[in-house]
DNA sequence: AGCACGCCGACT
DNA sequence: GTCGGCGTGCTC
């Protein structure tokens, strides 16, 4: 038998199978799916069984056998193995990165190299242990650099040995059996009633039949010494089999029911229950107010496909997989939940990893990448807040979690839920179109009104002589707020203390000497770094550029807001909620339950406070700088502007108690802030769809970005304008190419960033023609330092 | 991606 | 002559 195999080298050449010979004794075991241990040049790899079959490529003489088998139940299952090559196609990426990319990091393999002292020699006295370096990649991380060279030119003289070593995590464990090989002779055991006893039970079994030390003693009713005994004299043999990890130890939660449906929400859930009775594939855009309930539909169209015994995906961006949302689904569904999220380490993920491929639960709360979670009798997929770009992996393999999902959801014939307050253009418009069905909710299921939206010109505060951050309403706003210990939540997209620092004299600005983009005050250690590539200086006293002392900071961040509030409201008691503040595990909870529990008044914080908070006693929603993401070089930015704001928006009285929401600006007539003040999404769309179609962006054209780098700004520009000629010639009239242009960071850590976009409506040859192009600069990238990426559904374009 | 093979210059 | 530079090409 033979097996093809996707080894675990991500390169253009190695992007396709190998075949191996199996070995016997893994003829029975081995399915497609199964990770593997096979020879690859001149060491071992990890790598992935695809299929089965007897028509090797090249002569079998050839051909090595694969040296391990890591999993008995496959890992990947016959769909996913299926989707993989989908995905492998549709994102240009390598094969083993998708399927990497599908499974816990806990099961990735790790590679190091053994050294042997073959000869003694002085020079290396020392850096041996018993003529044997164990871990070549701990001995480089510590190691001076002599050293290094040292041993490699050791290695070419031959006085070192090297050994390559592949470990992986095995999902299998090694345990004891002894296996029954030949029949006793009773005649002996005259003596001995108890092996005579178990020689007896075995003549009822047949030769080859393996048993545990514990399961043979227990059914011949004998101790493992006699065991022993038999294994002396040949009859058993005693060998190590393979088995399944053990079970894993369940937990109880406490319990919650499905709450009473609203109307609007009955009519909502009715087409998704129906899709799912009729096992009909059909993809919902759920498109409901903050506040109208959503969640509950999901709940309870989970609560369905579990009683049919089938599984449920959720999938919720990273930044609002607060243990809020994960006790909602665990309290309903107890232990039948799995969730995975990147607060877990690695070894918790591959826990929860395990049951579901074990079948243990059935329903996934998790990020991006629990799209791909094992299941294999899936009954529906839900994506919460669908407009966020998190869905989207901006690394290889570039795919998006909605594109994954329907995919998944039309193998299994079973229905997908889009959520959201704001969905993305893209997906509102194929709703429209029909493509996918429309579920609406406009009612906030508790009857509140949506708080009234004061949009306040930054621009007359600045003209009435208030320079603050600060303007008068909200400031009077708060006080009020305080008097009544009513709680606020205050969004600045920014964190740190401010931006970058400017020379007033001259208009100097601190840049990192290794990107085009300016430097970042970080106020804990007086540093300015780029938030690139790290780069890290001291704030200069004078300016560079000429010795003028008037160097000031400028812009503001979450940490000097805080400073603010400070002077402004003393009695007010501030939590601060930004990246700094929630790097450590378990902060963002403890910083949420704090604030619920009113230890605070203020909640202040970038955007991830800005989704999915529920809190009763918040009245009062700030918005300090709404235009601070809206003139970003990106298409998209309107959009995100306008989802963020409608977002925390939603955070004000929710509850009995009535909100209110202030949003600061300096461009008030943008329609992305004037729509949110009426909360109107659908003029929003209106608008910002003549936009797209104006400008030849999405829904109405698809893109492709093909990202070029190096080191060299000519070569950089020279490529990509080889490129856009070559996509000139070989995409259709239809399809509009743009570039070469630059980046809109034209250098990161030294090299230069051009880009050529490509804008079509119909384009059935595009995958062929920049798989081409991949190919053509394959000896380009190899030799020269060249990057080439292409992204077939950009979402960030910095 | 590694790594061996192989062909050129600068040293004992 | 040999050591060691890195360009080229292969991995079942």
């Amino acid at each position: 038998m033979i097996a093809s195999v996707i080894v675990d080298v991500a390169a253009r050449q190695t992007d396709r199978m190998f075949d191996y010979l199996v070995p016997n004794e893994l003829a029975d075991t081995i399915v497609p799916g199964v990770r593997v241990h096979v020879p690859f040049a001149n060491r071992n790899v990890q790598g992935f069984v695809m299929k089965l079959h007897n028509e090797p490529q090249i002569a079998i003489e050839k051909l090595k056998p694969i040296s391990d088998q890591l999993d008995l139940t496959p890992p990947v299952t016959e769909e996913l193995l299926l989707l993989s090559e989908a995905i492998k196609e549709e994102t240009l990426s390598y094969h083993i990165s998708v399927l990497k990319a599908m499974l816990p990091a806990a099961m990735r393999a790790s590679y190091d190299k053994e050294l042997y002292l073959e000869e003694e020699d002085p020079e290396l006295t020392g850096l041996f242990v018993d003529g044997v370096i164990a871990s070549w990649n701990e001995f480089t991380k510590q190691a001076p650099e002599n050293d290094i060279q040292l041993i490699t030119r050791h290695i070419r003289k031959g006085t070192i040995r090297v050994s390559p070593i592949v470990t992986t995590k095995d999902a299998r464990k090694k345990q004891l059996q002894v296996t029954y090989v030949q029949e006793p002779d009773l005649t002996q055991f005259s003596q001995a009633k108890k092996q005579l006893l178990l020689s007896e039970y075995l003549l009822t079994c047949e030769i080859g039949t393996s048993f545990t030390l514990k399961g043979l003693a227990e059914e011949a009713n004998v101790t493992t010494a006699v065991i022993n005994q038999l294994v002396d004299k040949g009859v058993l043999k005693k060998d190590y089999a393979t088995v399944g990890r053990d079970p894993y130890a369940g937990r109880t939660f406490k319990s919650s029911v499905p709450m009473a449906l609203t109307e609007e929400q009955q009519e909502s859930i009715r087409p998704i229950e129906e899709a799912f009775q009729t096992n009909k594939h059909e993809t919902f855009l759920l498109h409901g107010v903050t506040g109208s309930g959503k969640t509950e539909i999901y709940l309870q169209s989970i609560e369905q496909v579990l009683d049919k015994g089938k599984e449920a995906i959720v999938l919720v961006p990273e930044i609002s997989l607060t243990p809020q949302m994960v006790t909602r689904f665990k309290s309903r569904f107890g232990s039948r939940v799995a969730v995975l999220h990147s607060a877990l380490s690695k070894g918790e993920k591959y826990d929860e990893w395990r049951k579901i491929r074990e079948g243990k639960v059935d329903v996934v709360v998790g990020a991006r990448s629990a799209v791909f979670a094992p299941f294999t009798n899936l009954g529906i997929i839900i994506i919460d807040e669908e407009h966020e770009m998190s869905y989207k992996q901006e690394e290889a393999p570039r795919y998006h979690a909605r594109d994954v999902a329907i995919k998944r959801a039309s193998y299994y014939n079973c229905p997908v839920i889009l959520g959201s307050a704001t969905p993305s253009l893209e997906s509102f418009a194929r709703a429209k179109k029909g493509v996918y069905t429309l579920l609406s909710m406009q009612e906030r299921v508790n009857q509140t009104a949506m708080p009234p939206v004061h949009v306040i010109d930054m621009r007359e505060e600045l003209q009435n002589g208030n320079r603050s951050m600060f303007s008068t309403s909200v400031l009077e706003a708060m006080q009020d707020r305080l008097a009544k210990k009513e709680q606020m939540v205050l969004l600045l997209n920014r964190r740190g203390y401010s931006t970058f620092i400017m020379c007033r004299d001259c208009g100097y600005v601190a840049e990192c000497p290794h990107c085009d983009i300016s430097l970042t005050y970080h106020r804990n250690d007086q540093s300015l770094q780029c938030h690139y590539c790290g780069h890290r200086e001291t704030i200069p006293t004078v300016c560079p550029s000429c010795q003028s002392d008037s160097i000031r900071f400028f812009g503001t961040g979450t940490q000097k807001v805080e400073q603010e509030l400070a002077k402004e409201l003393p009695d007010a008691r501030v939590i601060r909620m930004d990246v700094d503040t929630t790097r450590r595990k378990g902060s963002h909870e403890k910083l949420l339950q704090s604030f619920e529990k009113g230890e605070a008044d203020i909640l202040l914080g970038t955007q991830m406070i800005a989704k999915g908070l529920d809190f009763p006693n918040i009245t009062l929603v700030g918005v300090l700088a709404a235009d601070s993401m809206l003139h970003l070089p990106d298409f998209r930015s309107a959009e995100r502007s306008f989802q963020l704001l409608t977002q925390v928006a939603g955070r004000a009285g929710r509850h009995d108690k009535q909100g209110e929401v202030f949003v600061q600006t300096y461009t008030p007539d943008h329609y992305s802030v004037q729509d949110v003040k009426t909360h109107n999404f659908l003029s929003f769309y209106e608008k910002e769809m003549k936009m797209r179609q104006l400008a030849g962006y999405p829904p109405y054209y698809f893109l492709a970005v093909v990202h070029v780098s190096h080191a060299d700004l000519n070569k950089a520009v020279e490529v990509t304008t080889n490129i856009a000629s070559y996509l000139r010639r070989s995409l259709s009239d239809s399809a509009k190419i743009y570039g070469p242009s630059a980046s809109p960071i034209p250098r990161i850590k030294d090299r230069y960033r051009y880009q050529c976009m490509i804008k079509y409506k119909i384009e059935p040859n595009l995958h062929h023609v920049l798989q081409e192009l991949i190919e053509s600069y394959q000896k380009e990238i190899m030799k020269t330092d060249l990057q080439l990426h292409v992204d077939t559904n950009p979402y960030m374009m910095l």
